[in-house]
DNA sequence: AGCCGGGATGACAACGTTGTCAAAGTAGCA
DNA sequence: TGCTACTTTGACAACGTTGTCATCCCGGCT
């Protein structure tokens, strides 16, 4: 900045001033400076300038994701970029893979590097730590998960309202035995479509059998395993309700492998890509990233702007997507 | 760190050394000001201190990639960021989406947050762009795509190679009238994948026949059409070789749509979720894009370690994956 | 006692930028 | 002409940190 300051003849203040678009330089000096940075092919340094300014901004923001490589995470990821773009604003992210430990230790890494603000899609089951980010003024807004012993601005799926359209989507086949393989019991999105399984079995007065219920499975491999194991009972599960991503494919490959899966149905709980080309396609409870993206990155830049108004919690529905299953 | 200083009775200076846990502080004093930076919850800002350094290093690393959330990049990427943490390094990424201003403009950003070393998925035709950044000293590493007008180092597929296997693959199964489908000619991989073709299918002495050779299509459906159009030629082909993952996809619906699908043979470039549970299964040669992640982010520290050995480009093999098609 | 060497500590400048304020210049008006 | 009001410009301090160097203190030596 000094070089360019020298080679347009004028003092730093005034680059400084051009550079920023302030009122008040003249046009000649305002094209003298332009051409030096042309010339000398200069960058403002945004650290040093964030430094200095009263509102401290980096024009960068920090996202942590479960695992920035799922559809889920990235697509989610995506829908956050497309926003901040617009304001010129980069993403910072991280993954966590359900490490507690790796949350704290990625928060403390954005704070250092004063990110305005933070989405998190949280793994911790205690979040009372942030309250030191809050009164440094940095705003956050969890995703898919809820915060805990903290309130914060919240975007979650319709988990539970989701679970129930499945239960109700194969109750209406005529289904009375319905499997139900769960993620970790801990997450509480998986608690969740848990709930809704039971409250839907409920309402249509079928029984929960203790049996047909498999939690805290991670991964296809154990998915599959499980799903092996219950329709070796007798009387068998006529359908399965898998209640995540990668349960959904462990048990198709052990319905395939069994050749079962024309006689058993199996609803899923979030899209697969090319579900719609199996045979038959796999019926899923489709959940929104995207639109869970955009949601998070618009409440945290509304906080960004001023807003003040009480935590604002939005549910993103989800979308019953038939496949014949 | 001014309160920090104060609580604990000491100078800043002082505080910095612990910070930085730089030798020649007594244990009584460095203990005074650990628990001064606990009881204030105080976190260093980077900013300043990057900006204070002689090395002038933010700890952070920029990612410019085709689309953070298709799978290919978000693989990548999350490769990169697994290196990254190692060093407590953070990492930035932006979406291009081919657009070569895009490219420009998020390089600009990136340099402006002083990022330490840059990966790039390039979607331009001209890199000298890069020069002022390397005079800089910024290193930055090409993946997937070469760069143009510069050089650099680079992490590659074997795109050529690939595209060989394939036609050997469908050629050894006695198909002699293979379809290609690619993407845009302009980008290099996929001219590189076509010359593949051509010279696999001299090397086999079939005929090279421009009716069944697809080229600068881009997404599903386009490929859906076209394959749709070919599947009418008489004499048909009777396999197709898609060099692109969405277009393997839209040469799969239209296949299924024909029910063509057990008596035209299709490989794909580069693997697809769930291509092992379709019927039949879709032979793919598959590319390791976590590989490539590993190697530029090992390749870009090594540089940041000071490695001033001439450029370096790797090639990363593919995989063909047989599953019956 | 006087001196030297070395370890611990702090004062101060500097990194690249922007906020504050004063100075200089210009125009308008009585 | 002399004054005010306003616009343009720059000097300087400050942001939060670290590099440099001086100071202080203590033990061991002559």
């Amino acid at each position: 900045m000094r070089e360019v300051a020298a080679l347009a003849g004028v003092s730093l203040k005034t680059v400084s001033r051009v550079i920023n678009a302030e009122p008040g330089v003249s046009a000649e000096l305002a094209t003298r400076v332009a051409v030096a940075i042309e010339r000398l092919d200069y960058r403002q340094n945004l650290q040093a300038s964030s430094l200095r300014r009263v509102d401290g901004k980096s024009a960068t923001i920090g996202v942590i994701l479960e695992d920035i490589a799922n559809p889920f995470s990235s697509t989610l990821h995506r829908a956050i970029e497309n926003v901040a773009v617009k304001r010129g604003v980069l993403v910072l992210a991280g993954s966590l893979e359900e490490d507690e430990a790796r949350e704290r230790a990625l928060v403390s890494a954005f704070a250092s590097r004063r990110v305005d603000g933070l989405v998190i899609m949280p793994a911790s089951h205690d979040h009372s730590y942030l309250l030191n980010e809050r009164k440094a003024g940095t705003p956050f807004v969890f995703v898919d998960r809820p915060p805990a012993f903290l309130d914060a601005d919240t975007v979650l799926t319709d988990n539970l309202g989701g679970a129930r359209r499945a239960i109700q989507h194969l109750a209406a086949h005529g289904h009375q035995r319905i499997a139900y393989l769960g993620d970790l019991q801990s997450i509480m999105t998986a608690a969740l479509r848990y709930q809704g399984y039971r409250e839907e079995l409920d309402v249509k007065h079928l029984p929960l059998d203790p049996e047909l219920v498999r939690l805290d499975l991670r991964g296809t491999e154990r998915a599959e395993a499980e799903t092996t194991k219950l329709l070796a009972l007798r009387p068998a599960p006529t359908a399965i309700f898998a209640a995540q991503n990668l349960l959904t494919i462990g048990a198709c490959r052990a319905l395939r492998r069994l050749g079962l899966h024309h006689k058993v149905a199996l609803v899923g709980f979030d899209d697969i890509l090319l579900a719609d080309m199996l045979d038959p396609g796999i019926t899923v409870i489709a959940q929104d990233p995207a639109a869970m993206g955009t949601a998070a990155a618009e409440l945290l830049f509304s906080r960004l702007d001023g807003d003040r108004s009480p935590t604002a919690h939005r549910i993103i529905p989800t979308r019953l997507i038939a496949r014949g299953s």
